[in-house]
DNA sequence: ACTTGCGGGACCACCCGTTCTT
DNA sequence: AAGAACGGGTGGTCCCGCAAGT
């Protein structure tokens, strides 16, 4: 149930994505759902997204300590997600974009959970630049958010596009970005 | 209406953006609507989206425009996109994301218009790079996507913050990287 | 604008037509109706209702004003409705059943209008029974309305089943009944 | 609820039966109706039609089944059928003559289902005619399309005028037309 | 004199996320 | 653990006036 809240947050939004759909699609009875999850749609996607968001940290954390060096580590790391956005049929993008986007006003702990995942992604990027000697820290982290922010675009565009164009584009310069960031680069 | 109508979208996605809350908003009668847009949701998102899209294409090309190079011309409009953002509470990112996000599945003629929109901004950002001197022409169009993107995924990470500082970073960084594709700066 | 109201309250009934599409039928501007029909669509849907009515009466009259007796008169009838229901798909039957199936519980002008047609058709056919012999007067009458009862059901029928048939079957019985009725038939 | 949707649907035909008015009339919640009668409209007036037919069949096969001869059941069941049409004033006539008539165009199970329903009651009358000796088959066949269908006209003429009149009359014909065609009758 | 554009609610059928009962 | 029931809300369309504008 919770991998097709997922899928169904990815296609429609958050607003987007019915209770009933979930639970047809996941053949669930429409009574279980308040049993496990007594917090409602909120909680469910909650759990869903963090579920998702699990993967992802994880395939990212791998791909960082595969002792690649972060820019191939990055670059695969795009390169995987655009794989895994064709393979969906460019359905599974990122799990928090459409929270964020669709819940602007709502003080729910949704968002704050996404807002930490964001976080999160930055602050592990960061150490890893930070690790292959980037410096100043506030230099590493700005690459970091950035590679952040062009993945997550980078996933809309490919979206919008359906291709994975978008993202080997940004595989590559975000790549270039990071290694004329790197101390030995001057050279 | 129309402003009605973008902001609510940009609040709460398409799916939930309602139409009773757009037409409470902007004083509108609900026979109206029907007149002026007799395609109903669909053509009112449209048109409010197009009309979001025209102004911040405007402003873009108005600095792409002003004479002060890549660089520096993306590192402003990078800031202004922050300032408005601010400026409106975080309520104001990309007219054309949360379509994009909410509307995979759907063949509605509004995804269409998105991509073309974005197509758009990549088109307009490589021709100002390629007559800046970046070549070839496949690498002006990587980084033209490369910035579109950074700055879509920045606008997100900055309403997840509720800060601008996502986006003070990816200007600094996508200003660095034009920088260094430059044909003069290598010496 | 009066055939397109005649035609669309045949297909889905009084309240299933409506303004819109009568006037995109018949290519009428939306203003003109309230010049031309103040009365809104109440007076439209009288009007419309009485020149059918009136067409369908002449042709009742005609018949039975051609000297071939009220037996061949009034089968000539039923079979030209039959067939001008069938030439129009279906579609063209009693111009008052409609109205007054939808209207039970209004007060409206309308449904006396419809009540007076039905008995004038009675009388008419009794007129002309009573004209060929047959008595008591009382006897003519309930022939007559019997007469109108079976051409209608027959509509109706012959509408379920879009077939001419059952029109056919009640013509044939309809015209033994009258024959069976007539002062020289007995002998 | 299907009472009432029965009900209403005498009073205003398919399409001006309204689901708010039928959930007002019958107390039930909006929330119920999905629940019960997931296919809309047109399930909920499905079942409530055949629930009607069912009771109006099965007084027609009582009345042809009581031993009294096919003139007199006829008799008694259009008399019948005039005594509840009065006792309800002037509402319940038959059930599938509104939807006949509203939903032409609309190839819906609903309208197939009046059709089968209109079907029934020719057969189970041409079978009493013909157990009692009415013959040929076909005969008998078309005086029972032309009974049923002066008992759907009886029933209109009945309701515009607001009196059984016109229902008398036709038993009264219907009955003799029915004694004519006997095959004892001729001596 | 006649049409157009627009405004105005009420209402449509449908479906939502939730709770109650068993 | 699960099906039935619940109201409120969805986008959409209804029939209808009132204003200018030919």
């Amino acid at each position: 149930m919770l991998e097709a809240t997922a899928a169904l947050i990815q296609e429609r939004g958050f607003h987007g994505a019915g209770l009933n759909e979930i639970l047809a699609r996941s053949g669930t009875p429409r009574g279980s759902l308040y049993h496990h999850f007594p917090g409602g749609k909120g909680q469910l996607v909650l759990e869903a997204t963090l579920r998702s968001v699990e993967v992802v940290t994880r395939v990212l954390e791998d791909h960082l300590a595969a002792g690649v060096g972060p820019v191939e580590a990055v670059r695969r790391y795009i390169l995987a997600a655009a794989e895994e956005l064709e393979r969906s049929n460019y359905i599974v993008g990122c799990p928090v974009a459409p929270v964020v986007l669709d819940l602007l006003a709502d003080p729910a702990p949704l968002v704050e959970a996404c807002r930490d995942t964001l976080r999160n992604w930055q602050r592990l990027l960061r150490d890893a630049f930070s690790r292959s000697g980037i410096a100043p820290p506030a230099r590493a982290a700005a690459l970091a958010t950035t590679t952040v922010a062009a993945l997550e675009g980078g996933l809309l565009l490919a979206r919008a596009e359906r291709s994975t164009l978008p993202l080997t584009a940004v595989a590559g310069e975000i790549g270039a970005a990071i290694q004329a960031a790197l101390p030995t680069s001057p050279r």
